[in-house]
DNA sequence: CAGCTATTTGACGTTTTTGTGACAACATAA
DNA sequence: TTATGTTGTCACAAAAACGTCAAATAGCTG
């Protein structure tokens, strides 16, 4: 389960260490120095965790947790809160601040990646109920209705939980693999050409009212729920 | 919605931590460090919800959920397993003695928070004796009578609990197992599909007074009391 | 522009899910 | 006891959703 990173660490030797073994581990890491920049590319992309220093120049990294678990956008993001000391007091105020899991420097590399793993699985079943706003279309999980400014539309199942998860993660590009292990589940065997479809025909239903830039393609890598139009050259 | 907490935790720095974050959270929470003095308070006044540790001295947390589940007039107290991590497999066994939910330590404040106010929403008893009205049907659960508009139709004990409980959870999505859960109750061994026949039994009651798109189906999921239309095209 | 690859799209057969009618078991009241 | 009504389950019918393919289209590279 291979998953996108975002490590915010200023000091270069730890930084380069972690970015090593998780990507050894099969991670993808984004490696960040500062908070305020840290902030920036979780709001660009959000990241499947966040390994957050503790200290950092500038805006801390209890502030960023604090402030990343304000939005509500940010706020899913698991974070491992990486600290220095192993004071027991430290370890309650960083969990206050929202974080999901603390780790004491120095800790071994596999600690670290077990850390990591066990927060992910931990996430993977907070399915929320609560609805999702995004780019005038309204879903809503618990009445299963999706409407686009107040015009209801109807999905099949599938295109209704491709659309939950696009929306609940906007601005990231999802590969097929990961659509379908996220939307379809892990063991299911279909062919990587099916997402197509059904994002073909989640658009279509999207199209039909008035709605048509808001799933795209990335071509050589998946498709994104974005509400900011198509970056082009 | 503050409620009255029984926490069931012997070491001290972890009942601390847990007890301040939940009275910050507005509830009150009583502090019990072992098992029997917990089964005599919880037997002098019935707690809103039983936080309790996995492992204690004497009688272990396991044996109390199962001694207060063995109580008709405890058994209906929540309880929530607090265990340490590792014991992924304890967690089934948990559930088995009749946890509603588990919590993996360590865990944070947030999460625990959350989990508390998911346990005693599913928990509450929203099934009133108040009469219902909705889209034109009106059920009043006091004389067991439903009419709609003014013309009064005869229902089944069971189709007549189905429709209350829709009723009293309108536009909601409820799956068969749901329903299977809250209008038949906890434990009963009946078919998914019984859920089907009732509904269509439920459906042609009302459909002979005009009433007919008031239950509807939601594919994949299962049905829903909604006086809005389904969304077509 | 040509050649290539990736994606879109429409069609189609299959599988899954839901609707429906019938029936036997059971309870209840006359 | 019989008569009446309710309930759970099944088998089959109907409907919707699904996954796959192949042809068409779009995007990129040189």
């Amino acid at each position: 389960m291979p998953a996108n990173i975002l490590l915010v660490e200023d000091e270069p030797a730890i930084q380069e260490l972690i970015a090593v073994n998780l990507t050894r581990a099969g991670h993808h890491v984004v490696r960040v120095s500062d908070a305020e920049t840290a902030e920036r590319m979780v709001r660009e992309a959000l990241p499947d965790l966040i390994l957050l220093d503790w200290m950092l120049p500038g805006m801390s990294g209890v502030e960023l947790a604090r402030r990343l678990r304000a939005d509500e956008r940010t706020r899913p993001v698991p974070i491992i809160m990486l600290t220095a000391r192993g004071e027991e007091q430290d370890k309650v105020v960083g969990l206050d601040t929202g974080a999901d899991d603390y780790i004491t420097k120095p800790f071994s590399p596999r600690e670290l990646v077990a850390r990591i793993k066990a927060v992910l699985r931990r996430r993977a079943p907070q399915v929320t109920d609560d609805p999702v706003e995004a780019g005038g279309i309204r879903l809503d999980p618990s009445t299963h209705r999706v409407s686009a400014n107040g015009q209801s539309l109807s999905l099949g199942p599938t295109e209704f939980r491709l659309l939950h998860f696009l929306m609940t993660h906007p601005e990231r590009v999802h590969s097929r693999t990961q659509l379908l292990d996220r939307v379809w589940g892990d063991h299911v065997f279909v062919e990587e050409r099916t997402v197509d479809v059904h994002i073909r025909r989640l658009r279509s239903a999207l199209e039909q009212t008035g709605h048509d830039a808001l799933v795209q393609t990335v071509r050589g890598s998946g498709y994104r729920f974005s509400t900011q139009l198509e970056s082009n050259t």
